[in-house]
DNA sequence: ATGAAAGCGCTAACAA
DNA sequence: TTGTTAGCGCTTTCAT
């Protein structure tokens, strides 16, 4: 019978493996045998321990297993985010790997802080991962150090550079801001404006930034605009920051968006006031999700290979394939009808 | 010093509460204190413990401290799908309730199967989770029967109705529906088709087209088309679905999409073929996602508010508030321009 | 306020 | 193939 409230479980009875033995008559040994290396059990007592495990319910314990073996097959994720779809693609590719190999996944959620990064970091070594992939290249001293110390391996991902802490797998957000630029420019389009959110905290939206800025630099321009404009929700930080450009400012042909949220924010705010895109107004993104390709225009757009990041990750911890300790997984610019 | 591929700890140094004790001249239970209980610590003491920490970079093993305390501070959550953002959500409410009160979240994966729900509940419950929050209402005998066995508090998300092993927080699918078809024949819309996907595995989704088939039939009317169309994005099944509706089917003036990725499909779609939404087709979806408002026109949609069913779900764990057994959190139905 | 002893439920290492 | 023993690193309980 279920419980009102979570309480502590001593005062109530747990199936233990010494029950188990008991009941089928064997030594806790065997029992421990069967469910770990049942190949090592006669037929006979296997039969019989898998009885009384079924009539008990007995569940093993993994506190009790893994102090006593000091394996915990547990990995775990550490990301900026819970909301985005970005992450959750990570996290899948991730999973894919480590569930099939007997590999628990413990997510983590940092809030885009690099303080509460380090909290989460020491939080989730007490569970003893034996692998830890962490978003991103920018961590604390004390974070590195908490990393370092657990002598297990990590795999910093999403972005490239910096000084790796063990492994690391991405891309590089500069040069991906370039591409958009360059693609712009290529189109035709002299105009160029930026449109971000939650600059001061993402560090890859601001290397995204830096590139875009480069690349119009190497053309002789500059931006018509540059802004940032932070929201709850990004398709909504995209619609009233393209509002807020249109209203008080220069005119612009082309923005390039941190992300495609913005980009669709951009997209149907462009359309409400009756702009025709991409003859008056191009619009270039960045991740390519799912529902880039679904709007109509479809979103020319920077694809990130998100869940290969995660999976490359995954087998990386895993010590598969004898992958190299820096792993650049590139990106795609995808052109689409928004330019 | 990071360390290739995973292996076992115990071939390393590791540090524990006695290194610490010794290190600062105290017993080690002085030492768990000053983790657990500080107040009961006097000053004097707590410094030396605390210098010894850091210097030796401790951190606690919850494996040690879970096996002999019976607390694991641990919930799980279980979904039928890491990639949507519809259970990302979910998570994200629970997590904003549980975090900030020491607990930690696992999530797991059923893959929309009910066997490998049961798969991953026995799996996950070896982590003595101190309760569970798992997604809708239709599960095996077995896992039925592990939850409850389990003894911790249980929480069926996301719809109401069936046998409750614990607690059940959710809506109505079936009313969704039904209110997604009232709505279409108050706009005055007759010629009305469903569009799905995925429904062989997806219970909620059956029950919101019932509801809709339900609506239908009370207004003496049927549907003119009936389809689920399977793919690996959403958004495209939704294109690809209305695509094929047009091109072999009879004339229809109004379609309720079992998701908004699919409506946003075909909402494309339509504009491509030049169809005016929503003078010449109307479109409605289900759930609300962010992007739902955002493209143009904005989608008419049922919102669930799945925050806050993961938020009350918390709650009801921790036993807050004295919440009631069952609770419909309702939906909303919102009308906006494809309609 | 602090410490010593017992033991949580399991596995490693060994013995039979 | 099976069982016995000694911990794993902590917290509980009970002394002091």
């Amino acid at each position: 019978m279920a419980v009102d409230g979570i309480h502590t479980k001593r005062d109530r009875e747990t199936v233990t493996l010494k029950q188990v033995a008991e009941r089928a008559g064997v030594g806790i040994m065997t029992v421990s045998r069967v469910i770990n290396t049942p190949e090592a059990v006669s037929d006979k007592l296997k039969a019989r321990v898998n009885e009384a495990v079924r009539e008990l319910g007995y569940v093993p314990n993994r506190y009790a297993g893994s102090l006593a073996s000091a394996r915990t097959s547990l990995v775990t994720v550490i990301v900026p985010s819970l909301s985005g779809r970005v992450f959750g693609e990570i996290i899948k590719g991730a999973d894919e790997i480590l569930s099939p190999r007997g590999y628990q996944i413990m997510v983590s959620n940092t809030a885009y802080s690099l303080e509460d990064e380090e909290l989460v970091c020491r939080r989730v070594l007490g569970w003893r991962p034996e692998g830890v992939i962490i978003s991103g290249i920018d961590h604390t001293e004390g974070t590195r150090r908490l990393l370092l110390d657990a002598e297990i391996p990590v795999v910093e991902a999403l972005e490239l550079g910096g000084n790796p802490i063990d492994i690391n797998i991405g891309l590089s957000h500069r040069d991906a801001g370039r591409a958009a630029v360059d693609h712009l420019l290529e189109r035709g389009y002299r105009q160029l404006s930026f449109i971000g959110a939650q600059m001061q905290i993402d560090f890859r939206a601001q290397r995204r930034r830096q590139g875009f800025l480069d690349g119009l630099a190497a053309a002789g321009l500059q931006a018509v605009h540059d802004i940032s404009f932070d929201g709850k929700v990004a398709f909504e930080a995209g619609a009233a920051a393209f509002a807020q450009l249109q209203d008080t400012g220069e005119a612009t042909d082309a923005v390039f968006c941190v992300s495609d949220e913005l980009a669709i924010g951009v997209l149907g705010e462009a359309q409400r006031r009756g702009l025709r895109v991409p003859q008056d107004l191009a619009i270039i993104g960045f991740n390519d999700l799912d529902v880039s390709s679904a709007v109509m225009p479809a979103l020319t757009t920077i694809r990130s290979p998100r869940k290969q990041m995660g999976r490359l990750a995954a087998q990386a911890l895993l010590g598969d394939g004898d992958l190299a300790k820096k792993i650049d997984v590139g990106f795609e610019l995808i052109p689409r009808g928004s330019t």
